[in-house]
Formats: structure tokens, C-alpha cells, sequence
DNA sequence: GTTTTAATAAACTACTTGTTTAATTAACAT
DNA sequence: ATGTTAATTAAACAAGTAGTTTATTAAAAC
């Protein structure tokens, strides 16, 4: 897989709200996939396909414990999206849209 | 359009490699489409397409000078994205990642 | 050894994406 | 006005995505 695969998969994969929301509740810690499936109007399977798109892209692994299926989350895609983003930080510092923009982001809740 | 939806957007405009190597491109300035296109093996309505993408997540914006349709690069959603990074990287500092996953990255020429 | 719980697989529908070829609009040049 | 360059639109199609329902595997609990 080439760097240019594992960011195709890894922006693919977050290009969604409910695969967003997961990563939200496994930065909290491990979850079993009923346990993250429990606040979506959204069938059991269908949580399931996002789990596997969220582990394909390497944003999350899983251990099995008895049985349950424990997802973690994996934060190496992240940090490559938060370095592609790095090569645009001079061109908005530039530009001055920094305070405009950015900090009311700060404030937002999880996605 | 809620916050939410412009990070679909933007993840999903950003998870194919034509699209990134079109943002790098601009990322040294204007360009027409045609000029944008020349370093592809892919016809030009693809690529119109494909701007047409980037557009509608608000990464580019459009002028018209004469019969060119000039293109510039627009950081917003990509400060967005790197903000939304930033909830995690709490996590993968505990973790250690830091050095065996962000440094090489560095070293990567455009995609 | 049934029954319950956790999770996935299979099959299907509806929708979206990526690409091509061909046709069309728009502006400029002569 | 005609031809050329710039770019988009249209039409067609293959492939992929998101979700459903139903059925199945696998371990635990009783």
C-alpha cells in the first residue's frame, strides 16, 4: 500500500459523520462494536461495515476479549492527515485566515 | 451547510490522489483547467469534474479571466481539517507515535 | 445441550463516483 | 465570419457505497 493508498483510504473513511462519531467515542477508549453501534439509528450491520472501512483504513485495529470484538482507536493515519495538512499551513498563515476561521472551530463539539 | 457536512465534503473531496495533486498544483498558484490537466493520463471533462469537486467542497474558488477559468487554492477547509486532527493528537503523543510515524512524512514530495 | 448475546455474511436495492466519447458554449485571433 | 483554443455539458456505463433484511457463526450463560 503507498502513502497515496493509505490517504486515499483514510480521508475516504472520515468522509463520513458516523464513522467520524466512532473515532469520537473511541478516543474515550476501547468499545465493543455493540457499544459504539448503541447511539446510531442504524442497524447493527450497518455499524459494522463502517468499523470495517474505519479498520481497513488503519484508523482503528481490534483484539477479541471472550466475545466481544474490542475496537482501539489507531492514530497514524490522523497524524498523516495532520502532516498533508502542514504543506497549506504557510499558504492560510499568509493569508491571515487564521483567526477568522479557525478558532471558532475550537469550540465545536465532537463529529 | 452544517459543520459536519463541510467536513464530508472536504474528506471525501480530498480522498482521491487527482484531487490532492491538483490542490498541490495550486498550491503555487493560479491555474486554468487546461493547465491543470497537462500532467494527467486522464481526459479533460475528468478533470473538470474532478475541480468541480474540489469547488463544491469550498477548496478552490473560481475567477474568470478572458476565456480562462482560473483556479485558486482556498485553505479553509483544509484549517478545518487540521483542526479536527488536533482532538486527537493528545492521544497519539501519550502514545510515542510520534517519531517512527510523523518524521519520514516529511521527507514526501506532493500528492 | 439449549438459549442468549455479539458480531458478521449474504443478498439485495438505491444512490453516487469515475471515466469515456461526443457535442456544445464561449472567447479570442485573424 | 471563420477557425482555434478553453472549458463545460450530455449521454452512457462500470464500479463502488450505504443501507436494509434475513441468516449464520461463535462464545457464554444457564
Amino acid at each position: 500500500m503507498t502513502k497515496d493508498d493509505q490517504l486515499d483510504a483514510a480521508f475516504s473513511a472520515l468522509a463520513h459523520p458516523a464513522r467520524r462519531a466512532i473515532l469520537a467515542q473511541l478516543a474515550q477508549g476501547k468499545a465493543s462494536v455493540n457499544a459504539l453501534a448503541e447511539p446510531f439509528d442504524m442497524t447493527l450491520p450497518a455499524v459494522s461495515k463502517h468499523i470495517r472501512v474505519l479498520e481497513h483504513a488503519g484508523l482503528i485495529s481490534r483484539e477479541k476479549d471472550a466475545q466481544f470484538r474490542l475496537c482501539k482507536l489507531e492514530t497514524t493515519p490522523i497524524q498523516e492527515i495532520a502532516s498533508w495538512t502542514e504543506r497549506y499551513r504557510s499558504i492560510w498563515e499568509a493569508r491571515f485566515d487564521t483567526f477568522d476561521t479557525l478558532l471558532p472551530d475550537m469550540k465545536e463539539d465532537d463529529t
